[in-house]
DNA sequence: TTAAACGTACGAAGATCTTCGTTGACAATA
DNA sequence: TATTGTCAACGAAGATCTTCGTACGTTTAA
C-alpha cells in the first residue's frame, strides 16, 4: 500500500497503539507493547504487526536507522479525534452534534467536566461574537 | 445465537437499519430497504439477511404472524447511543467527556446547538442542585 | 390454473481486523 | 566461538462484517 493521500481510521487495536505515540511522542515496538500489555494481554508480534500495517497505511512513520525501529505518529491526534466524533454524529445522531453531547454526559459526569464544557462554550461564543 | 442476556454494540450497518426502526417504530425488510436504498444502493437480501442477525443478537424483534415479517427495536434508542459515546470516549479521550464534547465542537455547528447544549447544562445544573 | 411477483432461508464469498507462530538476521555474552 | 536473546519480516489462521446469488414457498393476477 503505497500510503494514500488521506491515511484511513485507525481501527480500535489503532488506536490503543496512536494513543502511545501522541503521549511519548515517539516508541519502539517493544516500548509500546510493554505499555499496552499492562491493559491487555497482547503478543509482542501482534503489536509489531499492527505497526508495520500502520506504517504502510500512512498512521506512523517509521525511522528504520536504528536496529529497533521508532515509530512517530503521522496523523494529529486532534484531527484523529474530530474525525471520528465527526463519524459517530454522522452514523448514529443524525448529524446532530448537540445530541451528541447530551449521550455524553451521565449523571457520573464529574462537576468539572461540566465546568470544562462550559468554559469552553464560553470560549467559543466569545470568538464567534467578534466576526 | 439464542438471544444474549445483553445485545451486543450494534455494527455500521446495523445500526442504520436501527435509525429506521427508531422513527418508525416498526417497519418490514421491504420498507427498511425502501428507506436505505435512498442513501445507499444496498440489495433487498442484504438487508434481510442483516435483519436475520440482528434478530439472533437480539437487537430487534420480529413477527412472524404476517408473511411480511414486522420488525420492532428490541432495544432503545437513547440507551445504544450512550453506549457507543462512551465506547468513544473511553477508546479515543481516555475517559474524558469534555475532551470529547470540545472535539464535537466545530466552527460549524450552529448557533442553535450551542445554545441547546448550554441549555441543556443548565438543566444538569438544576438537577444537580436540587440534591 | 399457470405465470409472475414477493418473501424468507441458506450458503458462501470477499474484505477487513486481530492474533500469533515461525523464520532468519543481528547483537551481546559467556 | 558457541549460545542466548532481541528484533523485524512473513504467512496464515480465525473472527467478524458485509454483500449477494440461489432456492424454495406463497400470494396475486392473467
Amino acid at each position: 500500500m503505497p500510503q494514500a493521500l488521506e491515511p484511513p481510521r485507525p481501527t480500535d487495536a489503532e488506536l490503543a497503539i496512536l494513543r502511545v505515540l501522541w503521549r511519548r511522542g515517539e516508541a519502539t515496538v517493544r516500548e509500546v507493547h510493554d505499555e499496552l500489555r499492562r491493559g491487555r494481554k497482547t503478543g509482542y508480534t501482534t503489536v509489531l504487526k499492527l505497526m508495520q500495517i500502520m506504517t504502510d497505511k500512512g498512521l506512523v512513520t517509521r525511522d528504520e536507522s536504528q536496529r529497533s525501529h521508532v515509530y512517530r505518529p503521522a496523523v494529529g491526534e486532534v484531527e484523529t479525534q474530530s474525525r471520528l466524533v465527526s463519524d459517530l454524529v454522522d452514523k448514529a445522531f443524525g448529524g446532530s452534534a448537540s445530541r451528541l453531547v447530551m449521550r455524553a454526559l451521565s449523571p457520573e459526569t464529574s462537576q468539572e467536566e461540566l465546568a470544562e464544557i462550559r468554559g469552553f462554550l464560553d470560549e467559543v461564543a466569545r470568538k464567534r461574537r467578534r466576526r
